[in-house]
DNA sequence: TAAACATATGAATACTTGCTCATATATAGT
DNA sequence: ACTATATATGAGCAAGTATTCATATGTTTA
C-alpha cells in the first residue's frame, strides 16, 4: 500500500491526488510559507543532535565553569582518555570547543556561551516536565 | 593499557593514583561541585537527542504554526504516514506534543512554546558559525 | 454490514554511533 | 637518545535508530 500524501493542489479541501489524499492544502500552504528553509532546520537538528550525547553535554557543562584539559575531564567522568577524546573531536568539528596547548596538554574552552543559554532553556522544560 | 583517569586525592597537584594520572583535582572538584548532577545532565541529552533528528525538528516547527493532522506532516514533507506516525509517537512520549481526535482525524500540537525558545536560541547559533 | 479512510504499531532492515583497543604523535624530563 | 606522559585517531563492535512494509484499530459513509 502505498502511504505517501503529496500537495499538488491548494485550492480546496478533501483533493484526491493519485488515490493519495491531501486533507488541509491550505493549512500545509500557510505552514510551508512560515518554516524556516528545510537546510537549516537540518542544521538546528545536527546541532541538537550532538548536544544529544550525555557525554558530550556534560563535557560542555564542565567547561562552563572552567577550561580543562583532556586527563581532567576524563578524571571528572571516570571515563577512558580516548572516548573523551573522541568526543572533543565532534564538539571541535562543531566549534563549540576551542583548545590551547600548553605542553604536553590541551585546554578546552567553550567556543562561545551561547549553548549555555540554550542548556539552561531546555533545564527549564526538563523540570517542568 | 589502562587509561581511565580516577581522581581520588584533591589536596596536590600532580597525583600518581595507581599509575594513573590526575593533574589538576583543584579544577576537577570545583568543576563537580558545580555541575548538575548527572541525571539532570542525561534528562537534558534525551530531550536534545529528541529533537537532534530533522523530521521530528520540522514537525515541530509545524506545529509552532499550526495544528496539523498526521496525513497532513506526511504531505508537507512528502514522507510516508507511518514514518510521521512514528515519529509522532516518541514526541509524544517526550511530551512535546498533545493531540485532539476528531473523528478519523487526529490533529496534534505542542505542548507547551518552550521548545520554540529552545529553537529560537540555537538557531542564532547556528548562523553566527 | 461492507468499503473507504486516517492513524497506530510491530517486525525487519539499513544505517548510525559511542565506546574500546591498539597504536600513533608530540612534548618533557633524564 | 630514551622513557614517560598527554592527547589523537583508525578499526572494530555492540547498541541504538529512522525508515519501510505489512497489518491492526477505529471511524465514517454508502
Amino acid at each position: 500500500m502505498d502511504t505517501n500524501y503529496v500537495m499538488k493542489n491548494l485550492k480546496t479541501i478533501d483533493i484526491e491526488v493519485c488515490g493519495q489524499t491531501v486533507i488541509h492544502p491550505d493549512i500545509i500552504q500557510q505552514v510551508k510559507s512560515k518554516m524556516p528553509d528545510q537546510e537549516a532546520v537540518k542544521n538546528l537538528a545536527e546541532l541538537f543532535k550532538i548536544l544529544g550525547d550525555p557525554t558530550r553535554t556534560r563535557i560542555l557543562y564542565a567547561l562552563y565553569d572552567s577550561e580543562m584539559c583532556v586527563c581532567d575531564l576524563a578524571a571528572l567522568f571516570s571515563m577512558s582518555q580516548s572516548s573523551i577524546s573522541h568526543q572533543l573531536r565532534v564538539l571541535k568539528q562543531a566549534k563549540l570547543v576551542k583548545y590551547r596547548k600548553e605542553g604536553k596538554m590541551v585546554f578546552y574552552t567553550l567556543a562561545d556561551n551561547h549553548v549555555i543559554t540554550i542548556f539552561e532553556q531546555a533545564f527549564q522544560h526538563v523540570n517542568e516536565g
